[in-house]
DNA sequence: TTTACATTTGACAAATGATGTCAAGTAAAA
DNA sequence: TTTTACTTGACATCATTTGTCAAATGTAAA
């Protein structure tokens, strides 16, 4: 299974892109973006937008993958981590049928 | 469907306690009991496994509520919502087949 | 080997968000 | 009207996130 991290990097060698050109187009330092490709930091989401134009990945994958990813470390750790996600699935129903901007 | 506040508050009077009663048991100020009861602050995790003790509230099952909760919040907005929590089973179960420890 | 270039690393700074305190406010019962 | 429980909002503190920078490392061509 392959994280976001390398997902990216990837894309990015194929396409005979630098570092800091795909930083700049960012507007992060080129020292970040070496970070997230190795898993070393994570991406805001901000990031994984600009990411998926200049690499011509699709967005709402790019964007799935990464919330999955920050939602999985987020439990891993957990037991229940299972149960978590199917009580979260109800909840986001629950979220959204009540939904009434504030 | 019910929220971690609402289910703390609902046995905090149950059982006739005062906010600062557990407020002083959770080692926190009232106010943030009150609000955490509204809604209006996230409890830690410490709080919720301490509410658990002095509520004598089952304590997996209050874990998982406040976890679910804070994940639903945390995509509700995101219109593949299902598709993202779908994907961090898939990470999940991955990752815990890769566990080792740093 | 030296040079040039891409990437990595770690120390640090700035910004943001989470967590908490406090004191004054409301409301209702004694 | 005094007391009690709770609520509210302004603010302080602290941790985490996000970023910068410059030096170190690796690598391959001149």
């Amino acid at each position: 299974m392959e994280t976001v991290g390398q997902i990216i990097r990837a894309k990015r060698e194929s396409l005979g892109l630098l570092l800091r050109q795909v930083a700049s187009y960012l507007d992060i330092d080129q020292a970040i973006l070496s970070k997230i490709e190795r898993n070393e930091r994570k991406p805001t989401k901000d990031n994984i937008i600009k990411l998926a134009e200049i690499l011509k990945l699709d967005k709402e994958d790019l964007l799935i993958q990464f919330m999955s990813e920050k939602i999985a470390y987020e439990i891993v750790d957990e037991d229940c981590a299972s149960k978590v996600l199917k009580a979260a699935e109800q909840k986001v129903k629950y979220l959204k049928s009540n939904l009434v901007k504030s």
